[in-house]
DNA sequence: TTTCGTGCAAATTATTTGCACTCCC
DNA sequence: GGGAGTGCAAATAATTTGCACGAAA
């Protein structure tokens, strides 16, 4: 099957009409390993759809995100959060209440393919999901 | 040792002058695990030091994530990327190039403590560090 | 025809910067 | 006095929103 096509049936498996600019996305995102903000998208798609706005990318990025077919690294919102406790720890962030939790993990002993030839500085491992406090409601 | 004679040695080990901002927002952040924005670290101290701008906890916040005092949890910058491969896995970003790679990591058999009583829906594990082609410059 | 997707522009929010003022060494 | 730290306001950057038009069911 086609990368297109793909991109068109798994849209229509979540009840996403498959527009243009929502089939371009997906299937932009799909090809490539490079992580891309939307303004990356936006310039990337350009000269391919030459009246695509970036307010479309950022509604389809939200629809995507919600439908599960991208995903958003590092947290909900684009603020800044802080920690002052250094070590290798786990959080954990409730999409309910937006309350962040910390909890321990060991992140030595973790298994992980494909570093070969990087030095890691930091280590951050980042759940999210529902809190007892939300789940109890 | 009081938190505040704690937060001025830790500040003079680094060689940051201690100054009452960068004394009183340390001492915050070692005694909450609320993990603030800068938005929340400024109305909490507000009240304490009542001309206290937030351009002075921006400053002070990039000085003690440089010192390694604290950390910036999710990325470098505030700008969300995006990522299609949905299956578990884990992300490098460089500090040099910015550049983020993929890499396989097995998130099951991770031992995480104090996650009891937690629905987790989404594992993100994310490193830091410098890469091979920043390395090899 | 009615609903949905899009694009523009304005609004909002987060962050950075320039500069003047002040406070210690 | 001079460098450093601060605070204000303006500038920039990221994101969201309202609305009107055109396309698709």
């Amino acid at each position: 099957m086609k990368e297109i096509d793909c991109a068109i049936s798994a849209l229509r498996s979540k009840n996403i009409r498959p527009s243009i600019a929502r089939i371009k996305i997906l299937e932009y995102l799909s090809h490539t390993t490079a992580h891309p903000t939307v303004e990356v998208i936006y310039h990337s798609l350009l000269p391919e759809i030459p009246t695509l706005s970036k307010a479309t990318v950022y509604k389809t990025m939200s629809l995507l995100v919600e439908a599960g077919l991208a995903r958003l690294l590092y947290g909900e919102d684009c603020e800044a959060h802080y920690d002052a406790n250094i070590s290798d720890h786990g959080h954990f962030q409730c999409t309910r209440c937006g309350r962040i939790y910390d909890f321990t993990v060991d992140l030595d002993n973790l298994e992980a393919e494909g570093l070969e030839g990087f030095t890691v500085v930091e280590k951050n491992i980042f759940f999210r999901g529902a809190c007892p406090r939300c789940l109890s409601d």
